[in-house]
DNA sequence: GTCAGGTGCGCG
DNA sequence: AAAGCGCGCACCTGAC
């Protein structure tokens, strides 16, 4: 069922099948790397095994390329790196060196750049390097065995498949990309900015509104990105701000103060998703970013280059379907409420959650309605707030579901003490830094107050890192069971890919034949991804799906 | 010239 | 320091 694929000294490359406890079933098999595709592409329609690897970029891209999709793999990092942290697994350490970092494997890969035109083939040279088909089996052998003897092997299981499959799902997400309008794109700045500068100077729009800021302020030499220049004319035109940002400006009446947002806006616009993200990211109608599953030490996906996580409202109408195609946009509807609600086992708050709404369910429940209310008080929760309305509704909180506030509170207790924490299926938070202890260990009363600081932001940090890192678990399983229900649809002729994937919103870019099933997969997998990590207690996570044209018409 | 850190703003 | 969490990226700034 594990087939081990690893580079042999030879600059051949290396496969070994195992069995389910990583025995070995039969002799190794030796390739040079050009004749690799067509063999895994033999043993993946013969018995789709799990494909073990260092990790998937090693391999996975190529395969791609050259039309070889998997079913499913064991991702010796990322697993490595989940079971080296985990509370659940007393003392196990990953052999493999970037799986004990918590994050960021950088040094290895290549730094962040352009997409380098679709992957090489693997007779081009460019061998996998790194560890053994030995050492990679020993590894595996340690982390099935530290997975079978922790405290929660079922839990520890899934996350494992979960990442892997997040691992396919990212490189498989890069080859077929977003589908992105750069002639729509360039109207859009071309409306907003004015035509394409030609070298470095800015865009008409922004000059004008550049000049117009520089008259108003009386200072005609400023240059409105130096936030220093910008806050000494400020202050000379009698404008007190503290610091340069727009929702702070947005207070004082003065007649530098509109141009000068509507410079913000513009110049943001012009630097972050102007003619140049284009050039750099929309290649063959396609923005192609690099995810990076559990980038984020709560277990949340990152990613590298053209601000993939970030893609602004304002330029989503760019990311449009293909004719005869739909993009079917889903999102999860208040996800971390709903997860919290499943982690401390408040059923109280599940059944308020049965409501599509949660916060009018809440609202009603204890708010008098007011569903505002309920909102701010449930997030106060989840982030730490302490102090307005968000604190002083904390009580009521408290009273109305005190199992839940209780969870996330001995959560941000544990922080504060320098303990770690751990999500449901076991990722655990990194522990304190040197630093952090050795402040902690002060005795100055000033170093004391920076101390208890410092431990309240830990505090903040271990509460919401439980949610927030559940909440990622659940998504991972979404969107690895609506991979495989995609896959079904595909073997009936409807076509259907992820193009898109941010914490609780999924990108579906598919025939429009096959819009409808899609969505009724996205329904499928949410009850499924809820049932595999908190079986059938009461708790709803509803998701909200639209087929739309362009990105810009969901929600 | 390069680099780290701060600021600001986009997203969930 | 927007009320609180998690990020990436562009730009400016001061240090080297």
């Amino acid at each position: 069922m594990y087939e081990i694929l690893a580079p042999s000294p030879d600059g051949q490359v290396l496969l070994r099948p195992l069995d389910s406890s990583g025995q070995r079933t039969g002799p190794d098999t030796t390739v040079v790397p050009s004749e690799l595709p067509a063999l895994v592409a033999r043993r993946e329609s013969a018995h789709k095994p799990r494909w073990v690897w260092r990790k998937a970029a090693d391999w996975y891209p190529r395969l791609l390329a050259t039309g070889v999709p998997l079913l499913r793999c064991h991702d010796l990092t990322l697993c490595g790196t989940v079971l080296t942290h985990s509370a659940y697994t007393a003392a196990f350490t990953s052999s493999l060196p970037d799986a004990d970092s918590a994050t960021d494997p950088s040094g290895i890969l290549p730094p962040a750049g352009p997409p380098k035109g679709q992957g090489s083939l693997f007779d081009e040279g460019e061998s996998v390097q790194g560890p053994s088909a030995d050492e990679l089996e020993a590894e595996l052998v340690a982390q099935l065995g530290a997975i079978s003897a922790s405290d929660h092997p079922g839990r520890l299981r899934l996350l494992c498949a979960a990442d892997s499959a997040g691992a396919l799902i990212a490189a498989e997400m890069q080859a077929a990309g977003m589908p992105w309008d750069a002639v729509a794109h360039e109207a859009l700045l071309a409306d907003q900015l004015g035509p394409r500068p030609r070298g470095f100077e800015r865009p008409a729009r922004l000059e004008e509104k550049a000049s117009e800021l520089r008259d108003r302020l009386g200072a005609p030499q400023l240059n409105p990105d130096s936030p220093q220049e910008l806050m000494r004319a400020l202050h000379r035109a009698g404008i007190e701000a503290r610091t340069t940002r727009a929702w702070e400006l947005r207070e004082f009446r003065h007649p530098a103060i509109p141009p000068l947002l509507e410079y913000k806006k513009l110049a943001r616009l012009f630097a972050a998703n102007g003619w140049a993200w284009l050039d750099s990211w929309v290649r063959d109608g396609r923005f192609r970013p690099e995810y990076v599953v559990a980038g984020v030490v709560t277990g949340r996906w990152a990613s590298r280059g053209g601000g993939a996580l970030q893609i602004p409202k304002q330029v989503r109408s760019a990311a449009r379907a293909l004719p005869g195609h739909k993009l079917v946009v889903a999102d999860a509807s208040q996800l971390e409420p709903r997860v919290l609600a499943a982690l401390a086992r408040d059923d109280a708050m599940a059944a308020a959650a049965q409501d599509a709404d949660l916060y009018a369910g809440i609202a009603a429940a204890g708010f008098g309605g007011d569903r505002a209310k309920a909102k701010v008080a449930l997030l106060g929760a989840i982030y730490g707030a302490t102090t307005g309305e968000s604190g002083r509704l904390m009580p009521q909180l408290a009273r109305l579901y005190p199992r839940a506030v209780a969870f996330v509170e001995q959560a941000a207790r544990d922080g504060e003490r320098g303990l770690t924490v751990t999500t449901h299926l076991g990722r655990s938070s990194p522990p304190p830094s040197e630093r952090w202890q050795r402040l902690q260990r002060s005795t100055s009363a000033e170093e004391q107050r920076r101390a208890d600081a410092a431990s309240r932001d830990r505090g903040r940090f271990t509460r919401n890192f439980v949610v927030q890192g559940t909440a990622a678990e659940w998504a991972e399983c979404w969107l690895a069971e609506l991979r495989l229900r995609l896959r079904r649809l595909a073997g009936h002729g409807l076509r259907a890919e992820l193009v898109y994937f941010l914490h609780d919103e999924v990108m579906i870019h598919a025939q429009e034949e096959a819009a409808a099933a899609c969505v009724e997969a996205v329904q499928e997998a949410a009850t499924a991804a809820k049932r595999l990590l908190f079986g059938d207690a009461p708790v709803q996570f509803p998701v909200s799906i639209a087929v739309v044209d362009s990105y810009d018409q969901a929600k």
